[in-house]
DNA sequence: GACTCGTGGAA
DNA sequence: TTTCCAAGAGT
């Protein structure tokens, strides 16, 4: 057992230092802070999609003490369009506690990484071996891959999870870690791919029980997606606009939107404007699909209006500044 | 353990 | 076109 999991974490390490995605921007100038940035953004997210939120956010706040002062707001700023927004309510406390708890030291061991939040098992694993050059095991959505094709786990069951975290452990390597750890990840996004793995090039081939077999389709049970109409009313004025700041637990959460009518009542705190036209059109979540409709009121100037909720005249150059979620910055930028 | 949480790449 | 799902974590 010694001896084949060496093969498999030595095949995997030899294999990075050939064809390994070493032009990845988050693969340069490598601290345990800018492995913790990239980690977050890419859970669930695409490395395509992530490069320039990365490049952007890196260029904000290069390292640990230039992001210890900053906002949520700053910080969800740089997370508009990306996605699952929590991460980045995440990053901006998990900097807090390590000012506070860690002295504005970026923490070294598995039990400090995980009680920050955003960080769970998979993402500590990933600093730890990326970036302190520690001998702990990942499971991302690559991993799983790799290792449920080579040893042939069935990731539909229940508890696969707990199967496949104890094979990642036991291939891990007390050596080449990091190179280990890069290399399975690059294999399962590059060779091990979803739909057409391409096991010729594959360094763990020789003991894949799955090497070579045609890839089957599985069909979930295919259940509806929940659908949701919202309704906005975006006032705006000489290049302002009147945003309002979400304070739901739902989605989209501290996000900066258009006034968003409840349905409860007709409000009435939009005067009459000078121009008033509609958008309609769906957008799709992960878990729900949006009808959005957003009335859109020009007005000679500003105004005040009474309420409660959290709300700002935004300049059009400063929604920079501001999260906003994808097509209200969207509509924003290009229908108004 | 099942939901929630965004967006877009890829076929 | 629709469908799947991606460097997961929190509840």
């Amino acid at each position: 057992m010694e001896a084949a999991t060496n093969i498999f974490s030595s095949s995997i390490y030899s294999w990075y230092e050939k064809h390994g995605r070493k032009d990845l921007p988050w693969r340069k100038n490598i601290t345990p802070y800018s492995v913790w940035i990239s980690e977050i953004m890419l859970q669930q997210t695409q490395v395509k999609t992530v490069i320039p939120f990365y490049e952007r956010f890196m260029k904000k706040f290069p390292d640990l003490n230039a992001i210890s002062d900053a906002s949520e707001e700053e910080i969800l700023a740089l997370w508009t369009g990306l996605g699952f927004y929590r991460r980045a309510k995440n990053i901006f406390a998990a900097k807090e506690i390590v000012k506070k708890n860690f002295d504005n030291n970026f923490p070294s061991t598995f039990d400090e990484l995980v009680s920050l939040p955003g960080i769970g098992k998979s993402t500590a694993g990933a600093i730890l071996s990326i970036a302190y050059k520690k001998s702990f095991p990942i499971l991302d959505a690559n991993v799983k891959r790799v290792i449920s094709r080579h040893d042939k786990v069935d990731v539909s069951e229940k508890k696969s999870d707990n199967k496949l975290w104890q094979l990642s452990d036991l291939y891990t390597p007390n050596k080449k870690i990091f190179e280990y750890t890069q290399g399975i990840m690059d294999v399962g996004a590059t060779v091990c791919s979803i739909k057409k793995p391409t096991c010729i090039e594959c360094p763990v081939s020789k003991t894949c029980k799955t090497a070579f077999e045609e890839i089957k389709v599985i069909r979930k049970s295919k259940k509806e997606k929940p659908q949701r109409e919202i309704f906005f009313k975006l006032a705006h004025s000489n290049n302002k606009f009147l945003l309002f700041k979400k304070n739901s637990k739902s989605f989209w959460e501290s996000l900066w939107v258009p006034y968003e009518d409840e349905g409860i009542k007709n409000d009435k705190i939009f005067k009459k404007p000078l121009k008033r036209n509609q958008q309609k059109f769906n957008h799709a979540l992960s878990h729900l699909d949006l009808m959005i409709t957003i009335e859109i009121f020009e007005y000679k100037k500003p105004f005040k209006i009474s309420t409660n909720r959290e709300h700002q005249w935004i300049c059009r150059d400063e929604i920079k500044n501001y999260g906003l979620p994808k097509p209200i910055k969207h509509i924003i930028d290009n229908h108004v």
